[in-house]
Order: structure tokens, then sequence, then C-alpha cells
DNA sequence: CGGCTGACTCTGG
DNA sequence: TCCAGAGCCAGCC
């Protein structure tokens, strides 16, 4: 992570930033990406969620709640196509509609590191 | 500057 | 496990 993407003017970008750094086939919550960032709250991220412009490359279907489940934002079948899109990276989802942490959790900015 | 709008998370029963 | 209540903050007009 570059001191860079920390110092952009806007927060949604920094929260941004963390999302594109999440894996393919695997997925992070808001919470986790509001403690990685550490000037935001779950909300914030979730605020930002709702921003993220379409066609930036950002992974945002990569981002779930705590629960492990996607979140049913207003609009109708958009948490359908967040399904469909972690579905298609290899992300599995039970008959409750939800993931399971221990196979696609990210581990966040931890595993980057040398370890 | 003030008011409204959201893709959340934790806690208690 | 499910339901209900409270706390949180940035962006736009």
């Amino acid at each position: 992570m570059s001191a860079e993407q920390l110092d952009s003017p806007r927060l949604y970008e920094r929260i941004y930033a963390v999302v594109r750094r999440i894996p393919a086939g695997k997925v992070a919550t808001y919470g986790q990406i509001a403690t990685i960032v550490g000037r935001c709250s779950a909300r914030t991220v979730g605020y930002a969620m709702a921003a993220v412009p379409t066609g930036s490359g950002i992974p945002w279907q990569r981002v779930i709640n705590a629960q492990g489940k996607i979140s049913d934002r207003r609009g109708g079948d958009g948490s359908l196509r967040q399904r469909r899109l972690l579905q298609a990276e290899g992300v599995l989802f039970d008959s409750q509609g939800r993931v399971d942490f221990r196979l696609v959790g990210w581990h966040g900015l931890e595993e980057e590191s040398d370890g």
C-alpha cells in the first residue's frame, strides 16, 4: 500500500484502494475494509460502495456484510448481480445465501507482507 | 451552512 | 438462529 493512496483528498478513494486489494475468489466485510482504512466506520464503507463508479474496475462485489451475506440494497437485483459475480470467481454460497469466511475470507493486508 | 440519504455492525433476549 | 434498537459519517443539493 503506497502512502499516496492514503493521502487521497477523498475518503472513498481510500476505501476503493483497499477494496481493489481484495483478490478474486475472496471476500471482505464492510467492517474489515473500514478497519483497514482506519478512518471510517463500516457504514461509511457501505456508502462508498454505493458510490462506486461503474467501469472503475473496483471489485465492489467482493465486499459483503459481516454475516457473510450480500446486503439487499435498494434497486432490486443489484444484490443478485453481486452474487453472480462472486460465483463466477469461485465463491460458493450455501443454501442460506452465505459464504464461508474460512474459505473465501480475505485476511486483509497482513498476508501481503512477509509472513 | 443545514438537511437528507444510505451496499453496516454490535449487543441483548 | 432470528428479531429489535442504537451508534456511526461522508457526499450532495
